[in-house]
DNA sequence: CTGAAAGCGCTAACAT
DNA sequence: ATGTTAGCGCTTTCAG
């Protein structure tokens, strides 16, 4: 049933259309320089026998195979979980390179066995490149598939001691803390606390960083608690920052998952937000238009972030020497909470 | 800075190692018909020089890529929906092609655009065979690809008119809802609607006609309203079947999300879940659990199918002639709902 | 057990 | 404008 007929070759459509290979590789490849009556033809014996050209044999040659690999470095359940940052890079990465025209092909890697595989097919030259959506912790991957040759770009400061250096597009988090808490800060908020991210990603330690930063240049101490930017995580550290102290009266969040776990448990605690305490969160997804009362957060431009990593990544791979990071801007939402 | 420094080939490995390139071949692929010295010395000079086969080289003769392509034909934005229908999928087709030592690669393709690059990606040969999370309407995919020899299977039986027949695995939506509507008559319902799915789906029809087919059997009358699987549209027929029948007291809707949809229309009207209408959902969606009161649901096998989908493609990849559908059973699943 | 040689199907100089 | 030719890097008979 499926036994595949004889794949038709270039050499077949040749001789059909009573020219040499060398013709029909033009006409399919689209090349002006041949004759209108003999391109029809070709075109004639392509459409006759069904004649698909075979893509390994092109990237043989060409040392091109047209396709880019999108890594998720994560379980699929992580990956399908519901916070909106995959399908996010997803859609920008996508029109990118729908718009040059190339393939992505999309591989979840969560763990060791696929990871090892993902490399495989990297450096066995599968694609023209390859990007990272988020990188965890030192992950060495990226800068080992740097090292091979291949064109790579991350989305995300990658961790970990710089052997080679590995190019990434990134968002202003820092930045983006510190009009947070300028925000809290001029709205007269006296004793700011924040509900940190997990310290082996970026953006758990670059979040934190800012909320330091920026409490230390206004002189005043800094309150900490961490989570993993799980809703549930942002209930627990919110019950502990209250006990350490009470008179807060301001919390930067992390993350908005973490910041409602937070909004719940000052509720249950019958702190007003914003009156009794103004609540400040980072990612702006969808959820925190809906939460009671609706977010201040701080806005990362995601999908932004997915198409400068690919303008970059295509660069690369066009042989071009591109700079190696590029940050992109933050900015604050002004919702009721804060 | 990129500049991929000459890969090392074959030839390169061979000289190093002082033997021939077919010697180096069968080391790097395992064979074990080569003296233990040399295979030391082969995988010393491969080590050294970072020697890393050209994969295309070797499709090009082995006519295998060992990679196998996941579509999911639908945009980013559905496929990260809450419905953990995909990632249910890609989590069993993972686990088999591990096992497989296959790589997978996933392609989501919601464009006209893409399904035309996703094409050319699988007739080209990019990949040994193609796998089809969900399929809709009559796309035309699934059927070109078989026609062009390519190993396909879908998940969900494909519609349309069957001019090549596409092998597929689906779960029993029939017996499913017959075990669901069969528990409504035996617990005394007299009047039961149904919430119906979209009729472009398999899984929307097949589960009206297991409704239909059940009530006929048993000389009562249907009562139906169709949505499209969103929890909105769920709610929205709920309404419409009160005012069509008010004394109905039990519905069958064809998808969890729509049930709890319904749910809630059932408390705004007032109806008591189960003592006044008992409701039956399907899928056994997690939140399924959580509901008010917690839902009974048909449960489907959605990991399973993503095996067993996996199977089949890698038995008819090496050559062998499968049967062309497989069916997976679904099972009942009480709470407190009916 | 190892090597020599013949391609896999295509593109890209180089001729004509 | 078209054809001829020489590989791309690998696997795989077939001899030895």
């Amino acid at each position: 049933m499926t036994t595949a007929r004889e794949r038709p070759t270039l050499e077949a459509v040749a001789r059909r259309a009573g020219v040499s290979r060398a013709t029909v590789s033009r006409v399919v490849n689209g090349s002006t320089t041949v004759a209108e009556p003999i391109q029809e033809a070709v075109r004639r014996a392509v459409q006759e026998l069904g004649y698909v050209p075979n893509l390994a044999a092109r990237s043989l040659v060409t040392q091109r195979t047209d396709s880019i690999a999108l890594v998720l470095p994560e379980t699929a359940t992580r990956v399908f979980s519901d916070d909106q940052f995959f399908p996010g890079i997803i859609r920008g990465v996508s029109q990118e390179l729908e718009a040059a025209d190339k393939q992505l092909v999309l591989m979840i890697a969560g763990s060791a066995a696929s990871h090892a595989r993902v490399e495989r097919y990297a450096t066995g030259r599968h694609v023209d490149g390859v990007m990272f959506a988020s990188v965890h912790g030192a992950d060495p991957l990226p800068a080992t598939l740097v090292r091979s040759g291949i064109p790579v770009v991350c989305s995300g400061r990658p961790m970990g001691q710089v052997t080679v250096p590995v190019p990434y597009v990134d968002v202003d988090h820092i930045g983006g803390v510190a009009k947070a808490v300028r925000h809290l800060l001029e709205t007269g908020r006296r004793r700011i606390a924040t509900i940190a991210g997990p310290q082996d990603m970026i953006a758990g330690i670059d979040r934190l960083a800012g909320y330091r930063d920026e409490l230390r240049d206004s002189g005043r101490r800094s309150l900490i608690a961490v989570g993993d930017f799980t809703r549930e995580s942002g209930g627990l550290a919110m019950r502990q920052l209250l006990d350490d102290d009470p008179d807060l009266d301001a919390v930067f969040v992390a993350s908005d998952l973490m910041a409602h776990g937070a909004l719940r448990t000052l509720r249950e605690a019958g702190r007003r937000v914003p009156e009794d305490v103004a609540v400040v969160g980072f990612d702006d997804i969808e959820m925190a238009r809906y939460t009671d009362p609706p977010l201040t957060t701080v806005r990362q431009p995601i999908q932004e972030m997915g198409r400068e990593m690919t303008r970059q990544l295509l660069r690369m791979a066009a042989g071009e020497d591109i700079g190696h990071a590029v940050v992109l801007p933050t900015e604050l939402v002004l919702r009721e909470s804060a």
